[in-house]
RNA sequence: GGGGGGUUUCCCGAGCGGUCAAAGGGGUCAGACUGUAAAUCUGAUGGCAAUGCCUUCGAAGGUUCAAAUCCUUCACCCCCCA
């Protein structure tokens, strides 16, 4: 983040937040614009380690926080080094399962690098400041906290909360002492930070009122202050369904785990009816450009300008400006026309970005390689039997051509360029096969 | 500790001795239509040297010509009583 953000707190951030669609519910709807217009305030949010990457559920907490110091208030990033290691049931239907020391140790290590692009943390007084709760969770005892902490909530008000009560409702699934005490620790969390870095407020998704609301509690309990929170709507299609699934699982942060290409993909891909609210979300860009992408779009919604526009901003706040470049170079070549004379210069950075596999090249020579293998090897296709029926439905193509029959064998005639031929299944879905002397 | 219910193919969920690779739905994949959209329609959906063979119904044994289906033990989950 490279705009400056010791400017004064001229932003209303609730306003701000408000109309880009990122405010669920606050705990204090009537008092919160006056506090955080008045003067810099301390907000967190937490990001529990149950994976080495974030993803684009993180991104919605990632990005209110963004928010809050590009309007002057301090953010703080809370990995969950100790609650990772219990679980949080909310929003969960099933018990989980526990992870192991280095697993989370791990996860942390690949998380932290991810939050620290989309904070400041040297930018003078209103810095990003990243913490574990581990640190300080470590230290309780078990009977201390049980004095100090669990004596002051009621389990009758937990018992309430939509998170438990809605794992108690259900017949083929309970909730163990273990996952239940995870409030116990995030509202701690809260007076902790209060104590420590004067944090005041905390931002979750939805289905983090409970714990939130239970730390404002505590804090009032056990130092008489009054916090405050609010919620994001959780990020879901319009039908419903989660957001930001593929078929491979989550969308995820880390080109690792979810490549730059097909990050920028997803985003090109988007239904029509998400685009807006995504722009809001996600961009920085501003209500009145929204507004006009939008006007365009809608005036010809084939030429997805809303949907390309989006791509590329996310893509580049995530993956950088290399990142944006070859996504957009790999788009542009698959989505052309029938693919020929390409030089392998031209393919070498897209190289890293779609699946891709490397065969000896002499798999080609005599009768050559059956296409039904060469799916296979792709990866594209799962199964002989599943190659097989994808040809054979007219669903599997070599540099963009279609293959029409599963006898088909790959010869040195079918590269692309040097030494890549592009093969696709469906509508868009890429490989890269690679044949080295 | 006692009693009851459960564990089926990616998911939910039928099946309760053969006709079961296992209904139905969801998902997913492919095709048509399009805009790399949505909706809709069609087909496919364990593996393979494929009119057959192999692996699968929590795990291991057993009964039977034959088991996802019956018996035994074990593991895990849920509920109720203590």
């Amino acid at each position: 983040m490279s705009n400056s953000v010791n400017s004064p707190l001229s932003t209303d951030v609730i306003g701000e937040l408000s109309w880009r669609g990122l405010i669920g519910q606050t705990t204090d709807d009537a008092n919160l614009p006056r506090l955080l217009s008045e003067k810099q305030r301390t907000v967190y949010a937490g990001f529990d380690p149950t994976a080495d990457s974030l993803h684009i559920g993180h991104l919605m907490a990632l990005t209110i926080l963004r928010r809050f110091q590009k309007a002057g208030h301090r953010p703080i990033a809370v990995v969950g080094g100790a609650t990772g290691m219990i679980g949080d049931p909310s929003g969960k239907s099933e018990e989980r399962n526990l992870l192991s020391l280095d697993a989370l140790r791990a996860n942390i290590a690949g998380m932290e690098p991810q939050l620290r692009r989309f904070l400041d943390f040297d930018c003078g007084p209103n810095s990003a400041v990243l913490v574990n709760n581990y640190d300080w969770m470590s230290k309780f005892s078990y009977l201390e906290f049980l004095r100090d902490v669990g004596k002051h909530l009621s389990v009758n008000v937990m018992l309430t909360k939509d998170s438990v009560r809605s794992r108690l409702e259900r017949t083929d699934s309970g909730l163990s002492y273990t996952e239940f005490s995870y409030m116990l620790l995030q509202a701690y969390d809260f007076v902790h930070l209060y104590d420590e870095f004067a944090c005041e407020f905390q931002v979750g998704g939805s289905d983090q009122w409970g714990n939130i609301t239970a730390g404002i509690d505590l804090a009032r309990r056990l130092r008489g202050v009054q916090l405050y929170g609010c919620t994001c709507p959780l990020l879901t299609k319009s039908d419903g369904t989660k957001m930001g699934k593929t078929e491979s699982g989550a969308l995820w942060l880390s080109p690792k785990r979810t490549s730059p290409y097909q990050f920028y993909q997803y985003w090109i891909n988007l239904d029509d009816a998400e685009v807006g609210r995504c722009l809001r979300f996600f961009t920085d860009m501003a209500q009145n450009e929204i507004e006009s992408t939008m006007a365009e779009h809608q005036s010809d919604p084939g030429r997805r300008v809303a949907q390309r526009r989006l791509a590329a901003e996310l893509t580049r706040l995530v993956h950088g400006d290399d990142g944006l470049r070859t996504a957009e170079r790999a788009t542009d070549i698959f989505f052309g026309a029938e693919i020929s004379e390409l030089d392998d210069a031209q393919l070498a950075g897209i190289f890293a970005d779609v699946p891709s596999k490397g065969l000896p090249r002499d798999r080609l020579a005599g009768e050559g390689l059956p296409i039904i293998d060469a799916l296979v090897e792709s990866g594209l296709s799962k199964s002989k039997g599943d190659a097989r029926r994808t040809i054979t439905q007219g669903g599997a193509y070599v540099n963009n051509r279609r293959v029409d029959g599963i006898e088909k064998r790959l010869t040195t005639a079918d590269l692309a360029s040097e030494s890549t031929m592009v093969l696709r299944s469906g509508k868009k879905n890429y490989a890269l096969l690679r044949f080295d002397a």
